[in-house]
RNA sequence: GCGGUUGUGGCGAAGUGGUUAACGCACCGGAUUGUGAUUCCGGCAUUCGUGGGUUCAAUUCCCAUCAGUCGCCCCA
């Protein structure tokens, strides 16, 4: 066949076949949402460059080397979202929701983002994001809310291989002690560790110690730790916020090494991965952390906030590793089989009419065989099949038959909806 | 950006330097002129990702290129 456009690098075509799971999973997502009592939002999928290069940070991978970046025909920098908080605290400044009545406004999204990245297993160049964030508080109790509202969705799914990593990153004056004993720890040495390294030491020095290729370099081992730079008021926060998650029975693991890849994170950090066999070398299902400084880095006021972002891909991913079965959303309650013009027309007009009562039902356009139409109908999976030819016509009936069962009765016309319907329901 | 690996019908998959490219699934037709399992019979790739080279001869050997896939960095 002469195909020659395919679809673009690291993208991918969800078939009908998988449509079936994804709106599983997000009517899932929709009701915990419900439940926590999160509004969604929509923003648009590209905005002005510079949100994520001011709010995620230009020293990030993500700013560096993975957006899609454009200019329209207004000479614009446009850039397709490749994360969904910068966008949302952009909208909570814009619309000025810092002045809703109902603080901590708390907000999910459900979308599309995109990274320009070489794909692999789990890593799509567009991706679906499920987010969610709470602006306006800065009660540790919030945090474990957030936490406990991701775990909640995983364990939902019937995912049972988790692993939950928490961190806290400080505030702004424990960071900037902890970097300056950074840079002091790696700086004489530094001609040892890789290149991305020499440049993390002056522009963020706190992810060297996420270096994979380094991580065996003995002074990684006596690298200051995070932890102890926490002066005491970032401390307590976080002895609260572990509290608090330890009351909810929410497992977890403290790693000082976590570091996110965005900026913009302080205070809590998480992550949660899957532990599952064959998940495939990336394990990570959601991050996320407190920003308490990008909404006032955006041009509001001075709001706190914190959320995380999970890949629905991922999730679907997780589910497939440890053999979650779904629920088939798609079989067919009725084939109708037509023997003939004249049987034709009634078919027709009888598969509209049980539409018109919920009852799903399919037929034949291809004019085939009443073979081929009864094989159509059982590889649909169809509860049930009605065959219409001169003999029913006649006696205003139809043959209605259990294709469980493989019985079959004839059905006066007056009375086959509620005939059709005591068959399927009872399936 | 770098590395491994793969590229044969709708799908899965064998194969060989030489007149007809296995097989399985799916699909279509018939045996069964009004009924889905099974069975039997028949049909279904002017062609082996693309371009070039070697050769009397290439799907098979060589080179390039593109694409898929997995991994590294990093992330969701």
């Amino acid at each position: 066949m002469e195909m020659d456009i395919k679809l673009p690098r690291g993208t991918q075509d969800i078939l009908p076949s998988d449509t079936a799971k994804w709106q599983v999973v997000e009517e899932l997502i929709r009701e915990q949402c419900r439940m926590y009592h999160y509004k969604e939002i929509r923003t648009p999928v590209f905005e002005h460059t510079e949100l994520f290069t001011r709010g995620v940070g230009d020293t990030t991978d993500i700013v560096q080397k993975e957006m899609y970046t454009f200019q329209d025909r207004g000479n614009r920098s446009l850039t397709l979202r490749p994360e969904g908080t910068a966008s949302v605290v952009r909208s909570f400044v814009e619309h000025k929701m810092f002045g809703y009545p109902d603080q901590p406004v708390k907000l999910y999204y459900m979308g599309p983002m995109f990274r320009y990245e070489r794909q692999q297993a789990g890593r799509y160049r567009q991706f679906v994001q499920f987010g969610m964030e709470a602006i306006g508080s800065s009660d540790p109790a919030i945090d474990a809310e957030v936490i406990s509202l991701a775990m909640s969705i995983y364990k939902r799914a019937g995912l049972k291989s988790l692993k939950l990593v928490i961190n806290s990153l400080g505030d702004t004056e424990s960071r900037i002690a902890h970097r300056e004993a950074l840079v002091n720890h790696f700086e004489p040495h530094i001609e040892e560790f890789c290149s991305d390294c020499q440049n993390r030491l002056q522009k963020n020095p706190l992810r060297i110690l996420d270096c994979k290729i380094d991580r065996n370099n003995p002074l990684m081992e006596t690298a200051p730790s995070l932890t102890d730079y926490l002066n005491e008021e970032s401390a307590a926060y976080f002895a609260k916020v572990k509290e608090y998650l330890t009351m909810l029975n929410i497992d977890f693991e403290v790693d000082p090494n976590l570091v996110r890849g965005l900026d913009y994170y302080n205070h809590t950090a998480f992550e949660i991965m899957s532990t599952a066999e064959g998940f495939g070398a990336i394990t990570t299902l959601a991050g996320g952390g407190r920003y308490n400084g990008l909404v006032a880095e955006l041009g509001g006021p001075d709001s706190p906030g914190i959320g995380y972002a999970m890949s629905i891909e991922r999730l679907l991913l997780a589910m497939e590793a440890e053999k979650i079965e779904f629920p088939d959303t798609t079989s067919l309650d009725v084939y109708l089989v037509a023997m003939g013009e004249e049987a034709k027309k009634k078919v027709t007009e009888l598969t509209f009419e049980l539409r018109k009562h919920k009852i799903s039902a399919d037929m034949d356009y291809l004019e085939r065989k009443v073979k081929a139409q009864m094989k159509s109908a059982d590889r649909l999976k169809a509860k049930a099949v009605i065959v219409i030819g001169e003999d029913e016509l006649e006696k205003q009936s139809v043959m209605l038959k259990d294709l469980s069962t493989g019985t079959q009765q004839l059905v006066p016309f007056t009375s086959l909806i509620d005939e059709v319907k005591k068959l399927t329901e009872a399936k």
